[in-house]
DNA sequence: TTTATATACTTTGTAATACAAAGTACTTTG
DNA sequence: CAAAGTACTTTGTATTACAAAGTATATAAA
C-alpha cells in the first residue's frame, strides 16, 4: 500500500494541513510557516495547483500583488485518505 | 518539523517495518512482499546500508548466493522517532 | 554438451523531484 | 530618479526513484 504521493512529503503535507485549519492563507504567511524558499513554496503549490488539491486567487493588497491559498475539495479528500493511511501504519508498528 | 527523509517514503518505511517485525528477511521475501522490481528493491537497500539503517550479510543457499537483510540499531532507533513523528503529525490533524 | 532458461542480484540510464539562485515586474524609499 | 524592497515565477541542478539492461552462476533441455 503506497501512500499518496503528492501528500508523502513534509512540506506538502504540513502545508495542505495549514490550508485545512485555516480556509485561506497568503504566500507569505506559508514560505514564513514552512521555513521554506520562495521558489520552493512556488513549485510546491504549482504542483498541488495542478492535481487540483488547492485553488490560488491573485489579488492585490493595495498595489501590490497578493496570492491567497485555499484548500479544494479534492486535496481535503485526500488528505482525510493521507491522514487515514499513516494511522493504518502506525497501527500495524 | 521535517520527516526523516531515509523513512518517508512508501517502499523504505514499510521495508524497515517489516525488518523490525521479522529480525532477517531474504531478499526475495522483501520483493515480493514489497512487490518491487529487484533493482528497485537493490538501490533502496543500498540506500538504507549506506545509512547504516540497516545490515546486509551475503550468504550462500546451497550454490545459489542469498541475501540476508536486517535492522540495525540506528536504523530501530530512526523508525522509532520517525513513528512518534507520524503520530504527533496525526494529533495535530 | 552446447544452448537456453532461470535465479539472484547490481549497475546503468532516465524521467521526475526538490530545492536555491536568478529573473520578472512592479513599488517604495532615500 | 536611482537604489532597495516586495511578491512572486522561472530556470538550473543535484538528488531520487524507478525499470531496463547487465553480470554471474546454476539448472534444464535438445
Amino acid at each position: 500500500m503506497l501512500f499518496d504521493p503528492i501528500l508523502h512529503q513534509s512540506i506538502r503535507s504540513k502545508l495542505v494541513s495549514m490550508l485545512i485549519s485555516n480556509k485561506e492563507l497568503p504566500f507569505k504567511a506559508l514560505k514564513e510557516a514552512l521555513d521554506v524558499t520562495d521558489g520552493n513554496l512556488s513549485s510546491h503549490l504549482s504542483k498541488l495547483e495542478k492535481e487540483e488539491y488547492i485553488s490560488i486567487e491573485k489579488t492585490f493588497e493595495g498595489k501590490r500583488p497578493k496570492t491567497i491559498v485555499k484548500i479544494a475539495s479534492k486535496g481535503r479528500e485526500a488528505f482525510e485518505s493521507y491522514i487515514e493511511d499513516l494511522k493504518q501504519f502506525i497501527e500495524e508498528n
